[in-house]
DNA sequence: TATATATTTAACCAATTGGTTAAATCATAT
DNA sequence: ATATGATTTAACCAATTGGTTAAATATATA
């Protein structure tokens, strides 16, 4: 399914039409809201995305793109491994931060399109000329290479993305739960970068 | 508000909710289809409870306190720091593994009621017996009795239930785009707690 | 100007949904 | 046996929702 919006019109409506479905869900969203907040009539709506359930799935898509457009760009490209880990950790916060509803979309939502953020997974890595998730690809050079010690790779590489993003998903409960944090403050996610770094890279250096 | 049901009839209505509300979300829910499954009818869920609103209120409530029950309920009883860290790890994850839905289902739904969230937070952890989040405690504790290094506790905290929570959050997308792993399978889970031990241990003991 | 496309208007529709009502039935305990 | 509360039945309601239609109008292009 092409991802692509060619006219102003079209871009409008999908905008809106996030911006809602990320709010909302799915089954929370109105047709007649999102084409309110795109500028135009519910006819108009329907005219272009013949029903709510086409025009979700092409939002869907796009944003699952999004995340792991976003993962991928954080990648940092430098032989030092600990420089990598460093930077990638930093970039990755950095990056996910403002998409901490958009993440929690994702994850709700996505068990209906398992197979197209599949899809959409391969194509960005491939997009970004690698064959594999290019993080695993890094660590298992690392540690051939002799810079870290030998660890499973993929399960490495889960609990660096799971200390990235959990608190970012869950930040809403957990700026509740944990007292004396501020977790909209760039301190904070500054000093969490440094801990996530210090506490992996003790861990694993050899 | 009271969470407790007494009547046989309230137990299977609350049960049937839950299942349905966790299933498909507040919005995507329907009151006939809680009824149904509940084995009654339309008219006598409106006469137990009042509104779909007030419905779902108790039925978030009580999962949201499942979740932290669980969480408590996985810490150890031992003196020695490296045991109770191996033990929270493998309890934690077994006890979630099964609520991965549900985990999603809080995440999602937990921003209308965030401070109902913290009260149920505080409550369960006095229950418990105790003042503060008792890992928290623990890992004060340990670095007190100079059994690990000096750290940030409230991160470290962050970053071990990050490693256990987020895999399962995110298992549906996780297991199809890491090739190679099946997220079902015990043995999986059983090897992840224990890379989650070793990264962590290496990375924190003295 | 003529043609085609984009957009609005506004009414409309069928289906669904949360919720109500009142009378009938069932169960149980006094 | 009867009184009380639990449950069913079944019809009903108003509001909402996704979606459609047809005619009018605006816009741009040829």
């Amino acid at each position: 399914m092409s991802l692509e919006f060619n006219t102003e019109t079209e871009i409008k409506i999908i905008n809106a039409a996030t911006e809602i479905f990320i709010q909302k869900g799915k089954e929370g969203a109105r047709m007649q809201e999102i084409a309110d907040k795109a500028g135009i009539n519910k006819a108009l709506l329907h005219y272009y995305f013949r029903s709510k359930e086409k025009l979700f799935e092409k939002v869907f898509l796009r944003e699952a793109r999004t995340m792991l457009n976003t993962t991928l760009e954080s990648v940092a490209e430098t032989d030092n491994f600990k420089e990598f880990l460093k930077l990638f950790i930093s970039n990755y916060i950095e990056n996910i931060i403002p998409r901490g509803k958009l993440l929690r979309f994702v994850l709700w939502e996505s068990e209906n399109f398992l197979n197209n953020v599949t899809n959409q997974f391969f194509e960005v890595v491939k997009n970004f000329g690698f064959e594999r998730n290019p993080i695993v690809l890094r660590v298992e050079k690392a540690i051939a290479d002799g810079q870290i010690r030998k660890l499973d790779a993929k399960n490495f590489v889960l609990n660096l993305v799971s200390m990235c993003l959990f608190p970012i998903v869950a930040a809403p409960v957990v700026g509740k739960i944990i007292v004396d944090i501020d977790m909209e403050s760039p301190q904070f996610w500054q000093k969490r970068s440094d801990e996530i770094f210090e506490l992996i890279w003790e861990g694993i250096h050899l």
